[in-house]
DNA sequence: TTCATAAGTGACTATATAGTCGCTATCGAC
DNA sequence: GTCGATAGCGACTATATAGTCACTTATGAA
């Protein structure tokens, strides 16, 4: 975007512009549709209109909802991987990593509210084993893969693969699920206030998981 | 049911039993079929299918989709309210009655995880504003005043009524949303395991807010 | 300026689903 | 057994939505 494209480098001309201007309106409209109704409920012309284009430049640029879904999910999720990932080799142990986990996911929420909803709704999906899954399972994969990798050097040598994964879902299921309620019931200074003692108890009770 | 007629207390021929019956099978259908593949995705013909019952018998019972889903959430609201109401006047101070509170949200979800599914999706209903809305609000509402009720006791006598639902929502959010990740990453053993870090967790979370 | 190509459009078709209605089956009072 | 009333039924209509396509508009190379 931004001028150049991608792929060559070599300057995109208008009509190319154009047409990552259109999508970009299509998926900033169906992110809001998403998010204000539910993925079920949007249909089509109601993202073609909010994105004021007609509805059949959305065939142009998506195979059909599950495609633009898919789109906007592994978008969130690579935002949310890059947020997690410490770049920096920061020293600390276990709970010091634990924590920046909560913390750096707390504000991501925080500041990208749609993107939780969409990845909150876009879950629920998957446990409901609706048609969309087999498509959107796999960033969600990739998502686990990354809080893995963030755990990796403090976990034992020869720990079960199972047993990791069910330690990385514990952590997203949590930090999900912590934030879920705080969307409804608090303000933002309430959600703050009240981080600290659950931040502890996921920090406790992940590293008792650990333990065993 | 059971032979007899909930308001009259007379017994009932065996065309009410029938109707019964049938009104049940299709709320037992409805239930599954929700929990299966989500509500949104549930058409009435899916319903009255799998209750091996005609389209139009539906019609008989229920005026709508909206209206089946509001007798199954009135419903499990309801088994909820009881299971967590302490019908004997138990000793303890406000931590007790909290951790109370926990363990019987928790054994009622490990108990009946499609009523669990089902108020999960209608509370998301609820935050995305959907349609569906005003009825099916009314039971939450409920909800959140038996526990308020639960904690009446221990709340200082001024608290703004504000304040107490703001309490109750977070009572009611985390207590939903940890369990949301125990559904999808834990086994039953290891849900309950990991329950008691969080459970004191949760406890001095609440303790911490009220003590403002 | 010309023209081939790509982007955009909305009327149109096909399909899925909600909700209706006239019919049949069952029930129970007599 | 008769018959009025209630429950059950599924073909039917109306409507909403997905997806298509012939057309218009914009682009940019020659």
């Amino acid at each position: 975007m931004n001028g150049v494209d991608k792929n060559t480098l070599w300057p995109m001309g208008r009509a190319q512009r154009r047409a990552g201007k259109t999508r970009m309106k299509l998926l900033d409209a169906a992110l809001a549709v998403f998010t204000e109704i539910g993925v079920d409920a949007a249909s089509i012309e109601k993202i073609t209109e909010r994105a004021d284009v007609g509805k059949g430049t959305f065939y142009r640029h998506f195979a059909d909802k599950r495609s633009l879904l898919q789109a906007l999910i592994e978008e969130a999720i690579e935002k949310l991987n890059v947020r997690i990932t410490d770049d920096a080799e920061t020293p600390g142990g276990f709970e010091t990593r634990l924590e920046r986990l909560f913390d750096e996911h707390v504000n991501f929420f925080l500041q990208y509210p749609r993107q939780y909803i969409l990845l909150f709704q876009g879950r629920m999906f998957i446990k409901l084993g609706r048609d969309l899954t087999g498509e959107i399972e796999a960033p969600y994969l990739r998502y686990l893969e990354t809080l893995e990798r963030q755990m990796a050097t403090f976990l034992p040598d020869g720990m079960q693969p199972t047993k990791i994964r069910g330690l990385s879902c514990a952590i997203a299921g949590f930090v999900f699920g912590f934030f879920s309620f705080a969307m409804i019931g608090l303000t933002k200074e309430e959600i703050e206030e009240s981080l600290r003692p659950v931040r502890k108890a996921f920090v406790d009770s992940m590293a008792k998981f650990l333990a065993r």
